[in-house]
DNA sequence: TATTGTTATACTCTATAACTATA
DNA sequence: TATAGTTATAGAGTATAACAATA
């Protein structure tokens, strides 16, 4: 019945496997968003969230502006506004001082939808963090913060 | 010349941002491996990296134990591996003991190649640890450990 | 001329379902 | 009947290049 054991990356092939354990726990704590949303009915993104989160703290901002921020460029943004707006929880209006640009907004669903969300990033959050104290917590975010800032910048300067 | 500064979600929204954290560092972490990597004229992506260390350290396993090993479905690994195989550092082989499956192995050249890749592995890591202590870099991969636990699994039993 | 949003196009990663060869 | 690998297909994320509207 039992596999043989495969020899896994775990040890003794890196220094310090900092960005393999990074990929991992990331991989472990996406599908815990994922499930947390599934079990009560609702599909969002870890990604979805951050997007309506900023829109929510920036309203009216413009497509560039948000594609900024995320850090993604601004055509890969269009279909992901789409499906947003399909879904009714987000509007593209026409700025009125600049017309080459829309002032992002969300709708009283989308904040009605974004208060649900909410709570259940919150539980989410409660859940990946529970196997550590507070002080824990707040010293593995402080640790991360040290790990990117010690990465090297997306895009180097040519 | 300066625009107006976006709100974030960094602070205030949620009760720890610990997913959050999670996948800026993330993803910073797999823009410096990138850069690392291009910066010597190699292309590779973490993924590719630990499936090629994976078949090294199991040579011959089979592509269903790869695809459980990586955590991913059958059907996707088949492309990664023509891939991997075209650029001529992995072969197929069949298996004496069970013509089903795919003897997997590297190729003199992919075991070259991975003597460089693991080279440059070592930089990369080198790079996002450099604003961590020893000590420090041991507790960021434990706390890890210890959210990657907390997460639930991937697929709930039905 | 430069910027914004969109479209067209092209990869990659991911999955499910169906097919084939084998066990 | 069950398993391994492949193919077909589809959805999402990512990008570059070109285009129309606007500044």
């Amino acid at each position: 019945m039992s596999r043989p054991p495969v020899k896994t990356l775990d040890r003794g092939v890196l220094p310090s496997l900092l960005g393999y354990a990074l990929r991992r726990t990331q991989s472990a704590v996406f599908a815990d968003f994922a499930a947390t949303f599934a079990g009560a009915g609702e599909a969002l993104t870890p990604g979805e969230f951050g997007l309506l989160v900023l829109v929510e703290r920036n309203a009216g901002m413009s497509q560039m502006t948000l594609a900024r921020a995320l850090g993604i460029d601004r055509s890969t943004l269009v279909p992901i506004l789409d499906r947003l707006q399909g879904r009714g929880l987000l509007v593209r209006r026409r700025s009125p001082t600049d017309a080459r640009t829309h002032a992002l907004g969300l709708t009283p669903d989308g904040l009605k939808a974004l208060a649900r969300f909410s709570k259940l990033v919150k539980r989410h959050e409660t859940r990946i963090a529970s196997g550590l104290s507070t002080a824990e917590t707040r010293t593995l975010i402080d640790l991360l913060e040290k790990v990117r800032a010690g990465a090297r910048p997306y895009k180097e300067r040519p």
